[in-house]
RNA sequence: GUGAACGUAGCUCAGUGGUAGAGCUCCGGCUUGUGGUGCCGGCGGUCGCGGGUUCGAAUCCCGUCGUUCACCCCA
């Protein structure tokens, strides 16, 4: 920075008009997520930095890289959330919620914090609006949280939508798939590259998911992790994907499918947009059946997603709808004397609900006129001295041109 | 974090060594009380920032910050 400063690297400014092409998403969501009664919930910007090291996990590159971690004044070590999934978490252990019905059905929008290199539609500070079921491991669980983010989507028309889903199967089939597949791993260690070499132990599954041309044909060789599910979670993922089916939510399994965080269990999933470029993610997520437990609370099943507002708005570039204005009245006073005699007439139409702008500058009524065409205002009320002294307002309809004369004390009644 | 391209007015961009430009936006006038088209005028720039080369730098060189693209990762 210098001279003037700027908004610090990968964060960015959101400004009107821009803000209500943003409200309106946000708005959509809340009706989706209320429609399927959820809850909302709000949670700390930052956490202990434990949280996140024992609930995303030490192999992550998130917890690894990204994070935005500092040391306060008490000598606490706190970290500014980097994603939603494990702050909810913790407040459910902390609030000892699972003596609550079950399942939890929560919603939030927040501010997420990664320390990566920006790019077009990747922030150091995004929002990503979320949801969290804890309580229940029914797959009828997995299929209505897909079926939110899909209903949400449909509702905004995101163009060029894609669903991918996958299975990580449970604890028991991850260890029977890693002893088949490490061994694999080292046997061809010599074709993957020292990047790759370095994660056979750490986090084998990443692996699938390389561009590497030499790793990917190491990879198809592997032993599929889909091989490798229990009972439990080979039926758990068959039911989710006849729900799935059942809802007309169309889907591809792709079981390569790895997503950032280590908490994942069985169902992992994540819809993309066709004209995003690299990052092509707009929202995933994944069951999570031993974070809360992770964390130090009761063996508790949640699952949840989560989709990056600024990814949205850029796939709706174009298509998105704003939210109106609302402005329905242009209030254009032309006697100087007049702009503060008239301020009850005017507090008295936003008291009847009706939304006003009025000219903050001393423009003359040419201005004042493109200002309220400019503000979207449906009616202009024009008033100068000749009206006020008859008692009358000169009412303008935006549109038709059309013009009346009102008295003044039917104004609020002729704009309503 | 690595590699590459780009950074000129609020916005989109032209200008590639010789006095900083256009269109749009904004403000005002033509129309002394009427917008969305027209005409005229005006406001607005440390040419991202710092250093260097040169008689002279928006232009060439170095550094730095930012954006974008790819890798990586993810929302």
């Amino acid at each position: 920075m210098s001279g003037r400063p700027s908004a610090p690297r990968g964060t960015h400014d959101v400004l009107p008009p821009e803000t209500r092409r943003r409200e309106h998403l946000i708005d959509t969501a809340r009706a989706v997520f209320e429609m399927y009664a959820y809850e909302a919930i709000v949670t700390p910007t930052f956490e202990e930095t434990e949280v996140f090291v024992r609930g995303v996990g030490t192999s992550t590159d998130i917890v690894r890289k990204e994070m935005y971690s500092f040391t306060d004044q008490g000598g606490r070590e706190l970290t500014l959330r980097p994603e939603g999934t494990a702050s909810v978490a913790r407040a459910f252990v902390q609030h000892g919620m699972h003596k609550l019905q079950l399942p939890v059905k929560l919603w939030y929008l927040a501010p997420m914090f990664r320390q990566e290199a920006p790019q077009k539609g990747r922030f150091r500070e995004h929002y990503q609006l979320g949801i969290e079921v804890l309580g229940s491991d029914s797959p009828l669980v997995d299929i209505e949280v897909i079926a939110v983010l899909a209903d949400l989507y449909e509702r905004l028309r995101v163009p060029k939508l894609g669903l991918r889903i996958s299975s990580m199967g449970d604890p028991d089939s991850r260890a029977a798939h890693r002893e088949a597949l490490i061994p694999h791993l080292e046997r061809n260690a010599g074709r993957l590259t020292e990047e790759a070499r370095g994660r056979i132990t750490e986090n084998p599954l990443r692996l699938f998911d390389s561009k590497d041309q030499s790793v990917q044909s190491v990879m198809a060789e592997a032993p599929p992790l889909g091989d490798y599910l229990s009972a439990d979670a080979r039926a758990h993922y068959g039911a989710v994907l006849l729900g799935l089916d059942k809802l007309a939510i169309a889907y591809e399994t792709d079981s390569t499918l790895v997503r950032g965080m280590d908490y994942y269990t069985k169902t992992v999933f994540e819809f993309t947009c066709g004209n995003l470029g690299a990052q092509s993610a707009i929202g995933g997520g994944g069951r999570y059946d031993g974070l809360v437990e992770q964390l130090g609370g009761p063996p508790t099943p949640g699952i949840g997603f989560g989709t990056g507002v600024e990814r949205l708005m850029l796939a709706l570039e174009g298509v998105g709808e704003n939210r109106p204005s609302g402005l329905r009245c242009y209030v254009a006073i032309l006697d100087d004397d007049l702009r503060v005699e008239l301020l009850p007439l005017i507090g008295g139409l936003r008291s009847a609900g009706i939304s006003v702008e009025t000219d903050l500058r001393g423009r003359g009524l040419k201005a004042m006129m493109k200002h309220a065409a400019s503000r979207g205002a449906e009616q202009a009320v024009i008033i100068g001295r000749r009206d006020y002294d008859d008692g009358v307002a000169t009412v303008r309809d935006m549109r038709s041109g059309d013009q009346q004369q009102v008295p003044l004390d039917q104004l609020a009644e002729v704009l309503a």
